[in-house]
DNA sequence: TCAAGCTGTTCTATATTTAGTACAGATATC
DNA sequence: GATATCTGTACTAAATATAGAACAGCTTGA
């Protein structure tokens, strides 16, 4: 019953151009596994009219799967899908990011974009549990691996924990050892993940197209008896990085379920040793 | 030393409209907390002049903010930060998403898109490491949630084990249960966790704008002997579901990490009770 | 060699988006 | 109640996106 039923619900006005809209269907196409690497693509006259575009609108998205590597086109021959194709990218470790970073051998750092004291929002004031009042520390920063943008990050320390620290601090330290310096310990965490699209400015620090996917998790760090000490909104860059986890089958009859299991050694070489090489 | 630098990058003929910019850009600002629930926003002139677009395309990102209940207007006083803000959704666990649904109480069911013995691309058919030549039965369903779209499933199985199930199996039965029913033991899996864009025809599966994020799950189950008995690829909506996980802080010293811990009972009214409400 | 099919390029015409401006009507404040 | 500020609306002009078509040049395969 929705209008888009119709079809023909042109021009909404925040919406898709009609060449974002057939970028994305190729996009989606080849992620979803249609063409094998080296593939020749339908002709554009073919995949014009099987995307409802002309032909000039579906150049432009094809100059963007190109000009991303995406795709390869050979004059007087067609378009092809490039080798590395839907390729996945290098793996992290879910829960410790910048531990199995370090493990990798990847330098990182770090660039501190804001620095203050503020009232925390709503939520997550609610998340730390904090008295009505209580301000935070609130810094917004972007990791760096290798120099390459990875990471935006946005922390919330409680005033109190976080009034001795420096810009430099932050700027050199990780949140967690610098929470243990102040004799906290990170005891427990609850964390959230989900996607959101990047905007201009976080698409420019980045280094990515505004309107972008991106990796959002939430974390709030308690301490052993229960009080947050800190809360982290974190951004990733998916065409670089992605999350991994391994599962058990554990528990019996109607119970059965999925477990996670830590990851151990980081087995990049294993069964992708393409991954290792590039 | 990008492109991105100077600012005025504009008319990149797959980019974003000015007005989907700035509708991105004020939807980031809401998520970091920059307002608080039932807060004003600037007016209009000084939001125009804030994301550099003329009055008119700010009020089209406006529009749709207002579409889509993030924001209220009223007519000669201001334009404000809806109630429920950026407020979470439904949380789910992490590693048993469907199992999970049921025990809230949830009804869910299955449309079965496409079905099809097909031969498996490259990712696919060296993550279940299949032999050359071997096709898999490959699946496309939409996962409705009391009704509503809300997962996007892809299923590779590879051909042997599928061979005996019928269109009217999956389109009713979990895959699971059908890889028991077989006589298999899904003993463990690989799962990866990203983040992806909605194409046209996927969006239209789920019920969402081509364009916006879709949280992505890739799955490869093992059997006992560590064959690939199992592919799933899932796409799911963020805006109403994301995944959660508490983690514990283990080991000694340096070698101190996160470890994920099973969500044992998943406690949705405590500390949320609004989420329950609505 | 020839023909068919493909990409690369250019052009015109139309539709949509955006900027800029002005003004009407509603609301809040003093 | 006067006044400043705000949203709602309307209009014009310029920039951009899109459709449709034609043709040139390259590649492939019969």
């Amino acid at each position: 019953m929705d209008s888009a039923a119709d079809g023909t619900e042109r021009g909404f006005r925040a919406g898709l151009s009609r060449t974002r809209a057939a970028y994305l269907a190729l996009r989606d196409r080849i992620a979803r596994g249609e063409f094998r690497p080296g593939e020749r693509f339908p002709g554009e006259p073919t995949l014009a009219v099987e995307l409802g575009v002309s032909r000039v609108t579906l150049r432009h998205a094809l100059d963007r799967l190109e000009a991303e590597g995406l795709v390869e086109r050979r004059m007087g021959s067609g378009t092809y899908l490039s080798a590395r194709g839907g390729g996945s990218p290098v793996v992290a470790d879910l829960a410790n990011v910048l531990t199995h970073l370090v493990d990798m051998g990847r330098r990182t750092s770090v660039r501190l974009l804001s620095f203050a004291y503020v009232a925390p929002s709503p939520d997550i004031a609610s998340a730390l549990q904090l008295p009505e009042g209580e301000r935070v520390q609130r810094s917004e920063r972007v990791r760096l691996i290798d120099g390459q943008p990875f990471s935006y990050l946005v922390t919330s320390v409680p005033e109190r924990i976080g009034i001795g620290w420096s810009e430099d601090d932050l700027a050199k330290k990780p949140l967690l050892e610098l929470l243990e310096r102040a004799g906290l310990v990170a005891d427990h965490a609850r964390q959230t993940i989900t996607a959101a699209l990047a905007g201009p400015d976080v698409a420019r620090e980045l280094g990515i197209e505004p309107g972008s996917a991106l990796l959002a998790l939430t974390r709030t760090v308690f301490d052993p008896q229960g009080r947050g000490i800190e809360h982290l909104q974190a951004l990733y860059r998916p065409d670089l990085y992605s999350f991994q986890m391994d599962l058990v089958r554990a528990g019996h009859r109607e119970g059965r379920r999925w477990r996670p299991v830590a990851v151990e050694g980081l087995k990049l070489d294993d069964e992708h040793p393409k991954t290792a090489a590039e």
